[in-house]
Parts: C-alpha cells; structure tokens; sequence
DNA sequence: TTGTAGGCGTTATCAT
DNA sequence: ATGATAACGCCTACAA
C-alpha cells in the first residue's frame, strides 16, 4: 500500500501550442489559423495544408475550453445517476457514452448516491462546467423538483431516464414499465397460475408504480382477485425478498407464484423457496425484472423483463441531439418510450411435467 | 419509441449571471466581487455578506470554463476504462467520482472499447478539454504507448490503475495479481489439490503474467511440477471455460483442480462439470477471479480473488491528487499495490467430506 | 480594503 | 482570400 517512488528526473512540461504560436510560425494572422483548422471555405487550400501540417508537426491540441467560453456552449455532456453499479446504470451509462462520444460530446458523470441534496449539488456543478445538457435518473428521496427547474430557465436541454418526475412536461426516455408488469404477470397466468404475489418497489418512483398497475391489470384482465396481502413492498434486497417469500409461505393459502419488480429480490426468494424443499417452478413459479446477469445462472434460471438498458442510453442522447438541433428545442416535451422484453427462462415454465 | 410532443410553450431562458452583473448591481468592482464570492481574507465582511447574498438572489452560477481558462487548470478529470460494464469498471468508476467529487474534480469519462486506435482518440479529447489529470487502465491491444508520453510532456498527471505499462516508469495502482495467483493455488494445494490447471488471461496484460507467475511459484514452492499442458490461454469467457474444461476433463491425466484468472470462466468450466455429472469440489475443485457478484450465488459457491475495486478507484484518485500537490508531482513515479483478499467458497473446500 | 487593467485561447464581426 | 480587433467570464498583479 505504501507507494514506492522513483527519483530519476524527467524533462520538464513543454507549453501548449495555441492558434498564436502558430500564426507566428507561418506568418499569418489568427484568424486564417481558426479558419484553417476547422475547414472554413473561404481558405484557400494550399493555406490550409500548410496550417494542418504545421499543427500535426508542433502537436497542437485545440483547447476546447476557450472555445466553449467565447461560443457560450461547450461539448460536455453532464450525466446524473443515482450510483454506478449493478447492471442497469453502468449499461446505460455506457450507452450514453458511445452515443455522445460519436456526436462529439465528452461525458461528466455524477452520482447522487439516492440523495436529493447530493442530486442538487450535481446539478449545480454541471451548470458551472457549462454543460450543453444534463441527463439524469432522480435519486430515490428526491421529491422536490426545483434544482431541475433552474436548469430549464437558463434554456439548457434536459432529459430524464428511466426514473423521471410524476408531471410529464419534461424530456424523458423511459422503459414502459407498465408493459413489463403486465406480460410478466399474464405468462405467469398463462402457465397456470392462479394466485399471485407480488414484490413491489417504493411506490414513491414511476416505475415501481407502473410495474404494480401492469401486474394489478393483467389479473384484473384475466378475471383473477387483486390480493393486498399478497403485495409486500420494499427495497427488494435479496434479503428482502427471502423474507418476504418465507411469510408468504407461510400464509394459510400461499401463492402459487410471485412476479418481483426487481431481481435480487426475486433470487432471495428462489433461495429461500430451495431451502425449504420446494421445487420452482413446480410449487411455486418465479419472475423478476430487470435481466440482470445472474437470471441465467440460477438453477433453476430466472424468467426476467429485460430493460434495453444500453438502447436506452443511446435514445437519450440522441433526444438531447435532437432538442440542441431544433432551435426552439428546449421548449418542447418528448417522451420516448422502449418496449420491455420478457426474457421467460425455466423459474416459470410448467412445461410438459406440469403441475 | 415514436417521441409524443406536448405543444405548451415555455418561458425564454434567463441569460446567466456574470460576476459584472454583480458588480454593476452593487455598485462596487469586479475584484471586489470575485474576492467576495472566493472568501478571500481582504474583503470586509460587510461587503462579503452583501455579495453572497445577491449572487444567491440572482442565481448566480460560477463559470468554471472561463476560470480554467484564466488560470490554466481546470477541476476536470480525465478517466479511461475499457468498457463500463461487468463488475470492475463500473466499481472502480464508482470509487473515482466519489473521491473526486468529495476533492472538488468532475469526472469525464472514456471508453476506449478495447481499442487503442481509440484510446489515442480519447487522449486527444481529454486534452483538448484541459483535464487537471488522466487515470487510465489501457486497452487490451495497446502496445504502443507513445500517446502516454504525450500526456506526460504536457506536464499533465499520468496515473495507470489495474492494467498498466510493462515499464514501471509510471504512477499506477494494482492489486498484486501475483499474491492473488499464489493464494488462490497455495489454498489449491492445501485442500489435498495435486494436479492443479490455469486458465490463463492475454500475457500481453500485466494482470494475466502476474496471476500466471502466482500459480506457477505457488506450484514450484510446494515442489509440485508445472505442466504446461494443464495452461489454456483465452479470453477467458464462459463458453471458453467450458470448452476448455472439456478438453482438460479428457485428458488421460485430468487436473484435480483448476485456478481461474478470470470469473467468468471458471463459471464456464463449472457448468461443463456439472454436466458431465462430476462434483465440484469433490472430483475437482475450482477458483476464479474478481469476485464478480454471481460467485456466491452459484451451486456450489465459488471461490474467488477480490481484486478491491471501489479502493482502488479510491487510491488512484489519492494519487493524483498527490501528484498535483507537490511541486514537481508529474516527475515522480509511484506504484501504490493493494492487496488481494482470497474469499473461500464452497467449490473449493473439501473440509470434512474429504476426498 | 477596494479598484484598474490586461490577458488566458478562441471565434465572430467587420473591414480590406 | 485574409487580417485586425473585440469579446466570452474570470483572475490577479499592481495601484490607490
């Protein structure tokens, strides 16, 4: 841990080449080097070569700061998560990235860590960097929207993902949740089952709430009674859904499945339906959301609603694109909406051995 | 996906708030204003009062960009990883904005996709942004490192976290692979394991030739023969693990057991035992590395090297800001090494039902 | 304790 | 086709 140092010297720093050192060198004014560099027409191109040349040959690296100052916009792109792990943020994360790298825009990362106050401070930063956007996914406990506010009056785009403001007059990229809930539970349905609990999330964020509507619908749908005591809500650790399964279980007419708004939770039942002798999905069938890596390798593997986290990425840039493109584009609200896919694995297939 | 509009026309954005602003309002100059907003001690506190005031009033926002420009250092951070997915990367980055935001840096990150035509690109781009500094872990097919070079006659602070140059003429921060190799084989050999084969990662990588050279000085000090035979070198996925299990388990001589660089793999080959009907450990016994997030949740559980991501997001953050400190920072090399920490699992404790 | 003025590197306007 | 110049917002000698 103790860090080892060396002692040999190396030469010092050299300066950054600016547009000066440049027009200096060739004898010609600044204003040809600007020209020059970002292919301005009215340059003739014997000029031109000679100013691209001598850049590459001295090493000249633009300096995007001065630039955005003297523009009034940058190429940054700031990004607010709630954390940087698991395996949704960091996908859509890394969409967005690829995205925005490809449009010439570099990424600020922040993290909220679930705090409203911590979420505030983000935005904070972000604007003082001069991003020329801010995407973001609300911290769990963020229930005053007014940081977002500020960020709208100065004009700057912003665009929601995933978990966005109740109020739909914002920019947002969202997964239909709703759909999720409703298709995970219909299959669950569809393969016999008849009395179903649920793992709900905080009803406080979206997409918990609409994950409940599409599970309460589709056993409205299909004729089935809605059972509060069947619903248990929490932060669905794994934990909590163990503990969660073994009251359930313990019911005097217990489920015959369970749809999970998440799949930790949903993994800490299947333990505990294992522990307890019982054969999934034989006694007990078993779905989560969210296709987190893990679902494929359970014994038995996990049915699970996959999010299109990298699309999902890739479609907020691209509506953060869209909005700089149009000139009136921050005054206008889109929602874009992706399209879940149930992923149905062995948790939840009777099958031919049946029931 | 097909983007709904809402037609309401919002407010015109409010032009920032620049510290002229300020000074015209109050009456009093700009020096007075920038000291007040920075607490510098020659200002009254008075005049303090009434400017942090107003800028509160006005929505004042500091522009960071003209700042850098004036003083030549920006509060950016430059980061390169591979890839943001998987368990590492994403922990890792999680460790750096954490430290980074708490040290007042914002952090631009970069994925080089494995790529070094693109990691060169993403240099230029963290320059041209003016970065205070650069963590990078470099692209597997990096070979030529002169866009490093580059970075370091600017003066700017280089820092290598996990996969770094072969040269150790840089700052970086590693976990010791190699500890991490001799344990993992030393607890091999101490189970009763005799026959132990590696699965072995790119030697090109440094990670890889230490977790190698663990394995193998673990077998030479407990005097067991090395056979180069019982050595697979991949990428390591899970499909080559298994291929690779399969050709191990046809040997005439078949290990006993095998240590994994990589978790993925030994996933792999513990699928493939599994469906050849053997036992782990009992008929062989298995370790991997990274302790990814499945390791405990697999039948049996595997053992596996935690290789303290969040840590060492954390230490390379520690020293780069070390080196900005000090004087002459970015003529020192240091190389901080954490150290790994073996977590036993079931897939390789014979314990009390021996062998 | 406060004010004046110049400049960081770039781009845009206006002239040549 | 090219040049001179001002300005973006902030910081910091240097003066007062």
């Amino acid at each position: 841990m103790a860090p080892r140092a060396k002692q040999e010297q190396l030469p010092p720093p050299t300066t950054p080449v600016s547009m000066a050192d440049l027009a200096r060198e060739l004898g010609v004014s600044m204003t040809t080097i600007s020209r020059a560099l970002s292919d301005h027409h009215s340059i003739g191109p014997a000029t031109k070569q000679k100013v691209q040349k001598l850049a590459k040959k001295l090493n000249y690296q633009p300096n995007h700061l001065a630039a955005a100052l003297r523009k009034g916009k940058s190429k940054l792109l700031g990004v607010i998560v709630p954390y940087i792990e698991g395996r949704f943020f960091p996908s859509v994360v890394h969409g967005i990235e690829s995205a925005a790298s490809k449009a010439g825009f570099s990424v600020i990362i922040c993290q909220s860590n679930e705090d409203a106050a911590h979420e505030r401070k983000n935005i904070e930063t972000l604007l003082s960097a001069q991003v020329a956007g801010i995407l973001v996914s609300v911290a769990r406990t963020t229930n005053d929207f007014r940081h977002f506010e500020k960020v709208r009056k100065r004009g700057i785009p912003l665009v929601f993902f995933d978990r966005t403001m109740d109020n739909d007059a914002v920019n947002s990229v969202v997964l239909n949740d709703w759909k999720g809930g409703y298709q995970s539970t219909k299959h669950l349905i569809d393969q016999g089952c008849r009395r179903i609990a649920h793992f709900a999330g905080l009803q406080h964020l979206n997409i918990y709430r609409n994950r409940r509507q599409g599970y309460l619908d589709a056993l409205h749908d299909a004729g089935l009674p809605q059972d509060e005591e069947l619903i248990v809500y929490s932060d669905m650790t794994m934990e909590e859904g163990a503990d969660a399964m073994r009251r359930l279980l313990a019911l005097p007419n217990p489920p015959d499945a369970v749809f999970s708004a998440g799949d930790s939770s949903v993994l800490g039942a299947l333990q505990e339906v294992k522990r307890q002798g019982l054969r999934v999905p034989q006694d007990i069938a078993l779905a989560g959301f969210s296709n987190e890596a893990f679902t494929s390798i359970t014994e038995p593997m996990l049915t699970s609603v996959d999010q299109r986290c990298e699309e999902m990425g890739q479609a907020t840039v691209r509506l953060f694109l869209e909005l700089i493109d149009s000139a009136g584009g921050a005054y206008t609200q889109r929602q874009v909406v992706l399209q879940p896919e149930l992923f149905v694995r062995e948790s939840s297939l009777h099958g031919a051995n049946s029931k």
